[in-house]
DNA sequence: GCCATAATAGCACAAATGTGCTATAAAAGG
DNA sequence: CCTTTTATAGCACATTTGTGCTATTATGGC
């Protein structure tokens, strides 16, 4: 059978803990209650807790890269494809929210966890290279003005998605699903009309 | 003696254990060890660790604040005033910098913590605020166009703060503080160019 | 000086935690 | 059918935790 699926399901039963009790109330007993198995068979999985833990935060990522790898650009327009790629990263339904909000868990205890560094490193670095493409798609088709400073643009625009992702997560009643998105297609608007 | 500046010194030993050991490891006994004094007198300033807890996170926000509103611009021009008050809450010095991480832990926390929830509104509505009055301000002294979507646009300039505030205390070594301020100067320079 | 009140110290206790460890059940390979 | 992994279960133990509680020391008002 297939452990890799097992572990990515004891992952997930992690998830559920983290978002009803939070990270603080994921151990590794309630853990273990949450996917319904004993402590032992869960240490048979993850021998420590900082393996699950990693293992869960590594999943994070992994599945947001799927999500966007998957996308078939190729016949799109540049503008609607930045689009498309970044609305995959925000928290615009019931499985981006939970991640993103497991992704904010994660990244508050990575501050001081020296085992999830190079994660949120990795995770950091993923999407800036993400959003420095696109910048660099958009003026390249010429949608964007070609004197761009594009890594300053890039920065920009990773910083107005996590800031999107965080208030949609931290306050929902807020900052919508509509708002967002609508504030994401603002910004992209103004890049491509940028001189 | 004064109560109040003692309440804020505890609060503040509170905030460094979170900064170097974590928010999982913020105990009472911790605390205590940090502030140099025993559980008991830690007690009697805070009779429980929630009271702590929400009394540190109010901190945050108020000196926040604080110096907001210590900041004369009654004589600034409109895109001045705006990147001077926004930088004062981006963490590019130390203390401000502890700040905002405190603040990262904590807003985690304050997802599923019932004690922190207000005060997570407030911090939210609060600058949210602060970024809808930039706008209009603005917009009324003619440095944007006055056709804008002025929530619209208060939202994106939030998220683009929160972003890089974010990105900041997770990744400074490549979210520098000349690259923060920079991306912040971007984004005023797009809005006061916007159609 | 007296005394109420504030301040500090720390013990006690039940609850929870991570992990080492052993024991049993299931599956797989030959 | 037997044996060797694999999987599951859960106990044991030392630590840590939050808070109730009592005891001791300072401090101020009068």
């Amino acid at each position: 059978m297939d452990i890799e699926a097992r572990r990515e399901g004891l992952a997930e039963a992690l998830w559920r803990v983290i978002r009803r009790d939070g990270l603080e109330r994921a151990s590794v007993r309630n853990v273990a209650r949450e996917a319904g198995i004993s402590m032992g068979a869960l240490r048979h999985y993850f021998g420590t807790q900082d393996e699950l833990l990693a293992f869960a935060m590594r999943l994070v990522i992994e599945r947001a890269r799927g999500r966007i790898e998957a996308l078939d650009l190729s016949s799109c327009a540049p503008r609607w494809a930045a689009e498309t790629v970044l609305r995959e990263v925000l928290p615009l339904d019931a499985e981006r929210r939970a991640e993103a909000e497991v992704w904010l868990a994660l990244t508050g205890r990575a501050l001081v966890d020296p085992v999830l560094w190079a994660l949120r490193d990795e995770s950091y670095d993923l999407l800036r290279g993400l959003c420095r493409r696109l910048v660099d798609m958009l003026v390249e088709s010429g949608e964007a003005a070609p004197g761009l400073d594009a890594d300053l643009e890039a920065e920009l625009l990773y910083a107005v998605v996590d800031g999107l992702a965080v208030h949609a997560v931290v306050r929902p009643e807020r900052a919508t699903d509509d708002l967002v998105a609508a504030v994401l297609a603002r910004h992209l608007d103004g890049l491509s009309r940028r001189a």
